[in-house]
DNA sequence: CTGAAAGCGCTTACAG
DNA sequence: CTGAAAGCGCTTACAG
């Protein structure tokens, strides 16, 4: 136990208990046929060389790695922590071992991150739709199952769950216009990512398809600086616009501090604001930030349920989950 | 490439190109000595099956698996969050795979932690304070070179790294004494944590030292809700206090939205507001806190390089760093 | 420089 | 139920 030792193996155990390796092995696997004698004294043995088997060791004969990668994008932001968090846990209690693969959310995945998949991982969840399309296809060519989030894909081999994001834009135009805003205004997130451009297209057409056009765009990355800064441009010239949708809730509170502090406004009487998501931060009274509600505890676990179900069956038809968003009615719009 | 297919190992590539298997295994192999005309052939034969080395495989002979389990608690709050980030994508940048493993932060290590460490991990690196010092001994058990940060330990073959908490706290304590402030309070994060009981025993000790003992205590658990909670009670009564330290910004937070959304107090006027950690929302205007800055970029660079004196040598004395913290001055203290 | 062989620590047919 | 042996995909002495 001094730490110096190596790690006993099964054929210590197996001396100590004076048996075979291949008993030790069994005793130490799911449903083989053990006698209770035999089953005593390998435990006994293993106990006092604190013997646990080399899930490495085991992984090259069965196959399995019980290793999952996940491939994370930036964690800045209140929503990916969360989601990531979720996921990581989710894992854990399912006995899978999550191996970061981390990806940069603008280009490909480098080569410090493929060395991640040379583990033998049993599959590979993205957590972020920032991940560019050419990073799919390379984890698509991998021949590990691939499971998606936040990016609706259509492909062989591959799931994917997505908030509705169309619906959550559509959402929000429809009770814009409902409530009475005329000078409607939009601010995007990051431009390549696929959230961005399914929002920011669903919303400019329903306005459209209303007979209220857009008054004015930004372009942000979906980071709080971003939103302070768009919304400064946007609300700064004289025909203001009475109402601002921003791509994400980390935009939307730059857009709310950029609004009240920056520019005096009084939110929502002159200005109001949505944002997208629904995280925890968004009910804080600083904030009470209206947004639209992407579910993250019901798509972690519908996400779960996909990678057990596309590893018990690696080929099921492809799966595309779409789980609906609300809109959640707080104090930072007049709705 | 169907996926369908296994994939491609040494003696495929062999085969293909004609040469034994441990020539593959050579010319994948740092530092071997290979004819460049051998490996021209082997390259071309592994490109053409799309053959890249099983790292699991690899790692059984050489005894380094280059995975390095990261212990890590919730990632509620926007610190940890943040430490994370910068730690996994420092590790990856080395080479080494962050193989995660949840620790409960309240309990020891459940099971299914455990199980993540028999992946041979090269070292653990413990990055939540709030992991208890059971699990702490669990994992100095484990034989791995065990790193910690958040918590100062002074072991065999464990390193550490910890903010000078307790200078946090002094440093905050003189400056509102210092100021003017007459009515101190304080608002501790869980009990439990290392960080609260360094931050909480400095405060109150340098408080005492300058002859303006506390007036009121709270304990919080270093989230929101419970910052809101913990300062409605504290600054309720009579004899409000004109000041009161967070343990953390998360509660600093909480806090600033009781007092000035529910209490209707003035912030600073009435009252000072300080944090600790300086998360990047700290800077929003929203919030303009004053706190003590928890320097995360210098402390995961001294993190890592630790790492990687531990690695290159298992049986270097101990390492501890404490690297000073700051007070930043913004709107939320009348400093 | 190159190949045959042993070995890393397991699991899993295969006999008994 | 139990043990001997083959094999998972590599690396690394060891000869040549």
């Amino acid at each position: 136990m001094t730490g110096e030792r190596r790690r006993a193996t099964a054929v210590d155990v197996a001396r100590l208990a004076g048996v075979s390796q291949s008993a030790v092995s069994r005793c130490f696997t799911e449903g083989s046929s053990v006698s209770a004698e035999m089953r005593a004294r390998v435990q006994e043995a293993a106990r006092r060389l604190s013997y646990r088997p080399n899930a490495i060791a085991r992984s090259l004969t069965t196959r399995r790695t019980n290793l999952v990668g996940v491939v994370m994008g930036d964690l800045d932001g209140p929503f990916q922590p969360y989601l990531f968090e979720t996921l990581t846990r989710g894992l854990a209690m399912r006995g899978k071992q999550p191996l970061l693969v981390r990806g940069d959310p603008a280009n490909a995945l480098d080569g410090t991150a493929m060395a991640a998949l040379d583990y033998q991982v049993d599959a590979v969840m993205v957590t972020a739709g920032s991940v560019s399309p050419r990073t799919i296809r390379g984890l698509m060519a991998l021949g590990a199952p691939l499971l998606l989030y936040g990016r609706a894909v259509e492909a062989d081999r591959v799931d994917s769950i997505c908030c509705d994001n169309p619906l959550g834009a559509r959402l929000v135009a429809r009770a814009l216009v409902a409530a009475g805003h005329r000078r409607i205004a939009y601010l995007g997130g990051r431009p390549t990512a696929f959230s961005e451009q399914e929002r920011g297209t669903a919303f400019r057409t329903e306005l459209a398809d209303l007979g209220m056009p857009l008054v004015a765009v930004g372009e942000g990355d979906y980071g709080y600086d971003s939103g302070y800064r768009e919304s400064l441009r946007l609300l700064a010239g004289p025909d203001r616009p009475d109402a601002l949708f921003c791509g994400n809730d980390a935009m939307a509170f730059g857009a709310l501090d950029a609004a009240r502090t920056a520019l005096g406004l009084r939110v929502p009487e002159e200005l109001s604001i949505v944002g997208f998501d629904d995280v925890p931060m968004a009910a804080w009274p600083s904030f009470a930030l209206t947004t639209v509600r992407n579910p993250v505890d019901d798509i972690v676990a519908i996400f779960l349920d996909m990678l057990e179900r596309r590893l018990a069956d690696p080929g099921a038809p492809p799966v595309l989950h779409r789980p609906p968003p609300v809109l959640v009615r707080r104090g930072s719009a007049r709705l």
